[in-house]
DNA sequence: GCCAATCTTGGCATTATGGCCATATGGCAA
DNA sequence: TTGCCATATGGCCATAATGCCAAGATTGGC
């Protein structure tokens, strides 16, 4: 097998993980918690929608493995599962900082 | 301002990012480009999809500045504008396979 | 100019996503 | 049990994404 010829699931379980940080609200729920675990309240406050839209998103995340919960009472715990984000979003923003310029660049005075 | 207080717009950008990511034809654009890059013409090819459909997630990733084009001729060549992807996927994969692991286990004999 | 090759864009139908409301579920305490 | 709090789920609607076809662009060769 060529090294570029992987099987269509593959990037399928792939897209599963990019789709599920295709959210504001999801990303801003992930950088809150590199800060520690969180309830869902703390972070419905923190999002400011629904509870229950926020709840749909923790749903969604935690079906890909990106947070995992914690049940303490009455309340849920969810905390991050990768550590791979901080090290992701600081890569692209350094390269995309550089586009604008060259965009900027291009388009000349 | 608090660490985690940041703008919703900055969530919004990187969001624009994972979403164009957020799908299997667009992950295997980028991973195929990693050897380089390639017209419109050979990635329609590998993605097995109408070539105007391919043309389209090639905008898509475009816009968002994950790659970048050039033409020669009638032919236009794509290539990658950031190299954060390739370690990004070793680490994910690298902690999902672990999850399916503690999953497994708890399902339990 | 004209044609062929390559790629992009518009249009349209189908499907998926996001958000709120209302309603369930689970846990704790009286 | 009853009541209450914190979360989850179902339903519904508006919006966005996807994919193909058809129709425009742009380039190179004749």
């Amino acid at each position: 097998m060529a090294i570029t010829e992987k099987d269509v699931s593959f990037y399928e379980a792939r897209a599963r993980i990019a789709k599920a940080m295709g959210h504001p609200s999801r990303l801003m729920i992930l950088d809150a918690l590199q800060q520690g675990e969180q309830c869902v309240c703390e972070l419905t406050r923190l999002v400011g929608a629904d509870q229950s839209t926020v709840s749909k998103h923790l749903a969604v995340l935690k079906q890909v493995g990106l947070v995992a919960d914690r049940r303490a009472g009455a309340m849920i715990y969810y905390r991050p599962r990768v550590t791979c984000l901080g090290g992701f979003w600081n890569c692209i923003e350094s390269v995309l900082k550089e586009n604008i310029k060259v965009q900027t660049a291009a388009l000349g005075p």
